[in-house]
DNA sequence: TAACTATATGCGCATATACTCATTCACTAG
DNA sequence: CTAGTGAATGAGTATATGCGCATATAGTTA
């Protein structure tokens, strides 16, 4: 009763949220808060990126709701609010790492023929 | 013992599995081979784009070791090559159903104080 | 009030990429 | 060989977006 196919506004939001996935200081930042809440300055150290930037990353993950934003004084602590980005990078390292073993394989004359 | 941060390399490609998915044509692409094999004008047609345009994205998932290409005389049949695509849509689905919901449900007094 | 700190944002540049059109390539049939 | 068909590709254009720099905003402290 599912996977019927997906209306173009369904896969225009699927399509949206890889997109916000698909660059790597957001994957970085998102690896960063893995273990917890943490303020803008730590990600920024965290991370190695400039402060603009990190900021507008967070933004676009904000906006995206991967993150949830909580002010604290002068600070601004982010947190995932979507736990599943860590199953969606699981699986894509899982498949990603099988891939590259097979392709050492073809280099190794181990077991081959 | 897994988890460890990804090294950039790792980030990369991650990042870059990612965008190949952020295109709605090519999730119309990947749906449309859900159910098998087909053909090039097969896939034009099921889309709606323009030959050309729908060979570029073919490229681009193939290269991206998600489809794979057979040729068969005039016609050249692309296959997912991947399964991994579709627990990575369902995951996002499922992801975008429940925020859409709970969105829905503070507009609808059903339960609410 | 002013000074200081932590974040956010406006602007411009550079690059990436999706798209269309026209052409080329690969293959088959006559 | 030539003609025809399905698919790929080169060129050009338009749009999106990541980044750095500078500045603005919000909040704290004096």
């Amino acid at each position: 009763m599912k996977n019927r196919p997906l209306s173009d506004d369904a896969l225009a939001l699927v399509a949206r949220r890889f997109a916000v996935l698909s660059e790597p200081m957001r994957l970085r930042l998102l690896q960063a808060l893995a273990g917890g809440e943490k303020p803008v300055n730590a990600l920024v150290e965290l991370t190695g990126g400039t402060q603009a930037n990190v900021s507008r990353h967070l933004q676009t993950l904000t906006e995206a709701h991967l993150l949830k934003r909580r002010k604290e004084g002068l600070q601004v602590f982010y947190a995932v609010a979507d736990p599943s980005i860590f199953q969606l990078c699981e699986l894509v390292c899982g498949s990603l790492e099988k891939r590259l073993a097979q392709q050492a394989e073809a280099f190794e004359p181990k077991s081959g023929r």
